[in-house]
DNA sequence: TTTAAACTGTTGCTTTTGCAACTTTTTTAT
DNA sequence: ATAAAAAAGTTGCAAAAGCAACAGTTTAAA
């Protein structure tokens, strides 16, 4: 799966028209949207990234989704709007492209180019969105801070073609993502270290196993 | 996101002749298919119910998806194969409908009317499939046993505009879809219980907050 | 450039969860 | 109808994870 779908450029090229979309900025930290009452929402990450944050009762922030560039998001992804307080924050300067996808469905007056070839798109653009998905759940089932931070690192080894990854955000981010105490991740990693399965230096980490 | 696309009616209607998919029943416990070189594999389930699990090596069994009606699944919704083996079976008598990804999106010889419409149809499929685990993040990344216990059942109490809910299947399933050990899980709405939380009786519960 | 804020790293203590082992009850298959 | 298998329900103990509270370090902002 590799679309090369770009959804940027395809904007640039084009500068759309289309009345159905629209095109906003945001910066570093700034709330992209909320997911109460927004129903059909469907947004694309141009430019950037940016997270799906929820905080608990306990002010337990954590990582729902992580998106960047040409990912998909957006309330049209979820069904029922439990108590949860979910927002997409902007982690850096970002471009986002919203829409509502029942409007989108069908074609707009003028027939635009840049219509046809979001909606050809769309199908791919969410696929790779659902293997996002699935990779997370792997990662969210594991039943040990060990096994999560094992199998994230894996991950990223994989992708890289590399025992030694870098990570491009904080620790503290690290455990909101996988949804664990943070206090209690470092132990983990010192330990991970202690029992020689890994080597950590800054925010570069390699894998010593096999 | 409400699709009316019903695959099995449809293709009991067209009877599909397109030389591109393949229909297949299962029986109860068979194994339908692994997550294995089956790269870009899509699988719709016609009819009946399974399960996407995975065993890691303690023996746990988790189960990663449930899939019922409608739902589609298949290596194409996975990128990394990690180490992990991942099969899914059927859960009672169940028939699925199995095609490649890459293969469909272009037009069969025939141009039939079932390729078509089931092309038509794949966004809403695969969104459809995006709420569910979005669904199941929000229930995995809750911090203990017991937020997870009852963001499951606020779930299906939304689902079903009832306090009183009905699990359709045994509680040690319900453990390895939360991912937790199953006598934690006993105990943990024992607890509930003895807190006036919950009220259970068979598999009736009913939450009494609120 | 100095100050504040965020992040890293650590630890003692508490709570939660997992594990193993068992009994009782319910379901399923012969 | 009965045996076997699966599920429910319990519990003591061990291990893992969470919490709180630091000090030291790095990063970002005024």
């Amino acid at each position: 799966m590799n679309t090369n779908f770009n959804a940027e450029n395809f904007i640039n090229e084009f500068s759309c028209s289309c009345s159905k979309v629209q095109i906003k900025n945001f910066s570093k930290n700034e709330v992209i949207t909320t997911y109460i009452q927004k129903r059909n929402q469907f947004c694309i990450l141009l430019e950037g990234s940016a997270d799906l944050v929820r905080y608990d009762y306990n002010g337990n922030k954590t990582i729902v989704e992580h998106f960047s560039k040409n990912d998909v998001f957006g309330e049209i992804f979820y069904t029922i709007s439990t108590n949860n307080e979910l927002f997409v924050e902007s982690r850096e300067n970002s471009r986002v492209l919203f829409f509502i996808y029942d409007d989108f469905k069908t074609k707009c007056k003028s027939s635009c180019k840049f219509h046809e070839t979001l909606v050809t798109n769309l199908p791919e653009l969410i696929l790779s969105k659902v293997i996002d998905l699935n990779t997370r759940i792997e990662l969210l089932t594991k039943r040990s801070i060990r096994d999560k931070l094992l199998g994230y690192f894996e991950i990223l080894s994989i992708r890289t073609f590399s025992k030694t990854i870098t990570l491009s955000f904080s620790l503290t981010y690290l455990a909101d993502y996988l949804s664990v105490d943070r206090s209690a991740m470092m132990r983990e990693i010192k330990l991970l270290k202690d029992d020689g399965i890994i080597k950590k230096n800054g925010n570069k980490i390699t894998l010593l196993y096999k």
